[in-house]
DNA sequence: ATGCACCCTGAAGTCACTATAGGGTCAAGC
DNA sequence: GCTTGACCCTATAGTGACTTCAGGGTGCAT
């Protein structure tokens, strides 16, 4: 499996693998006669591991330990569950922020008096004049 | 006033000021004998909008977009309104992708049997093996 | 022989800063 | 007058997780 399928099986880039390989995430394949890297199957599982483990948000720092966690069948769960529960904890500290920040802005549009800049209330709002309306 | 009382007054750092003058978002400001920058209340009004804006989440092209707009008053206040909602909406499929994968990663957490990786529901669920528990 | 899709390496670019190295300025205190 | 410490300066590199680019090699079909 060449790395163009191997990308396409994952739904991963050729560079990102080439990344994941120099980043050590994923060990570097053999190489056929014309310096191309071959991939077996259990390359392919890893990257999937990667893959799903990103998709989740989760940085490559975590993925790092999870794939060191998973790697010995014997380790306890709790190391998982403990960087899982954080990384929860971490989203619903983006979603509150974010969830603040939209409101913030739908209140500045609602406002919104137009038809010109001097009469916008998101500008008015962002401007150190605009205080008061902020 | 100098760069430090400036990063005070609105809550930005020193070097987010100087990055801010490289980037030619806030004006290069008179110098005093000593090679240190000298600023003006209109350099603290323009920062102090950069840093509302970035702070509901605008990028720095769109703070750019902004502070052209509000530089002229007759501008329609369309063309905010319409970054605005754009940013809004970009907010929106944030909520919703993190919501989702919190869900995920809670519904992953809960059904966790532990005590080892090899009960562990949540790496069974990452690895490629897991995907019918998934 | 040509075209094209694919592969290779190494380096630079992205975003919005942050940090570091290596210096200069200035007022206060001894 | 000398030191200490807070502040200022420039230039450069580092962050995370890739993406893009330059410049080339390989393999197969036409």
């Amino acid at each position: 499996m060449k790395i163009g399928d191997l990308g396409r099986a994952t739904g991963t880039s050729v560079e990102t693998i080439r990344f994941y390989e120099a980043e050590r995430l994923l060990p570097a394949p053999a190489r056929n006669s014309a310096n191309y890297r071959v991939y077996e199957l259990a390359h392919l599982e890893r990257l999937s591991f990667i893959k799903r483990s990103r998709d989740l948000g989760f940085t490559l720092d975590q993925v790092r330990e999870l794939l060191r966690l998973a790697d010995d069948p014997g380790n306890s769960c709790a190391g998982v569950d403990v960087i899982t529960a954080r990384h929860v904890a971490a989203i619903d500290r983006k979603l509150a922020d974010l969830a603040a920040l939209r409101s913030e802005l739908v209140r500045r549009l609602d406002s919104c008096q137009g038809p010109t800049i001097a009469d916008c209330r998101i500008i008015e709002a962002l401007s150190p004049k605009g205080e008061a309306a902020g």
